[in-house]
DNA sequence: TTGTCAGTTCATTAAAAATTGAACAGTCGA
DNA sequence: TCGACTGTTCAATTTTTAATGAACTGACAA
């Protein structure tokens, strides 16, 4: 099957593949991983990289690196589709799993490396020879290291709630 | 008083600075909007515009746009300092008060004219002649609004949380 | 083994975003 | 009123990020 043109998008595909182009920036993701999850939001039938290719007019490069990427974050499942040959996916649509893939893949590691980055403050600290300076430091990196704890505490929090 | 040159940072502020630089970007903020709140947060006296000029190494107009930026979010106060014609800043500390305005600043606006694109897809669906398509696009479209609800639900929720 | 087709990779190019700096506006005291 | 000084604005520039497309890999069937 190959009816499909460039652009080929009926009003209300376009209008939700352009909420999600604008909704993943929020995120900081490329529009193209949005247009490419939004499409498949939208679609009754799985869709190959092909038919997001043609129909979203971009390049198989990013729809291939699009597509890598929702699927670290769980955000689509590859399923069965016409031809045997190709992998057709289809968007999950449950917010807990996005949100979870999210947290999962880009925020987490950010907290991790920023664990680390508050050992080396604490060291840095303990070195300070002027006692007022000192005191003022420790009091400011002890503020960060609460902050990571809330944030800790935060996450896990919100994926609970979006379960419903 | 002008005795700070360019990158007069001690190495504890370069790596407060640092932290906070990296860590806005996975708000999507620029650097220097982290550069600068990073060295009010290590300062234990308000700086005024010109100091962050000089010690960041950044320049005037950038300053001047990022604190007012910051200022929107509430994350810095105006204080009085030695110079009565210069306005000196310091950093408000306090997580929650941070985040509710990234919440309020950044993500509210984008959510009101999500609330906006939904009506306006609903019309949309309203219009598919196509019987089952119609059911399809308005469970997705149901699916949808759902999501923005649980999203209100949960951003007042990690305020609270933040309070303590 | 060869040809075809699905999908990936990555150097190059294009587009978007942040930064600069010069012009400007507002304030205050002489 | 003028000059000195703080701070803002925004067009031009630089830097960063995303998108492209050609070369490549691997699978499979003939």
């Amino acid at each position: 099957m190959s009816d499909a043109k460039p652009n080929t998008l009926v009003e209300i595909e376009r209008q939700v593949v352009s909420l999600f182009a604008d909704g993943v920036r929020v995120a900081g993701l490329p529009r193209s991983v949005g247009e490419i999850y939004g499409l498949l939001f939208v679609s009754a039938e799985p869709l190959a990289m092909d038919d997001l290719v043609v129909r979203l007019n971009i390049s198989k490069g990013s729809v291939s690196q699009g597509l890598k990427f929702l699927r670290t974050l769980g955000a689509i499942r590859e399923v069965e589709g016409p031809d045997v040959r190709r992998t057709y996916y289809e968007g999950d649509i449950e917010l807990k799993k996005l949100v979870g893939g999210f947290i999962r893949e880009q925020m987490r590691p950010h907290m991790e490396s920023g664990k680390d980055r508050l050992k080396s403050l604490e060291a840095e600290v303990a070195k300070e020879e002027d006692g007022a300076k000192q005191v003022f430091y420790d009091e400011r990196v002890k503020k960060l290291e609460r902050w990571l704890k809330q944030a800790k505490l935060v996450l896990p929090l919100i994926q609970r709630v979006l379960g419903e």
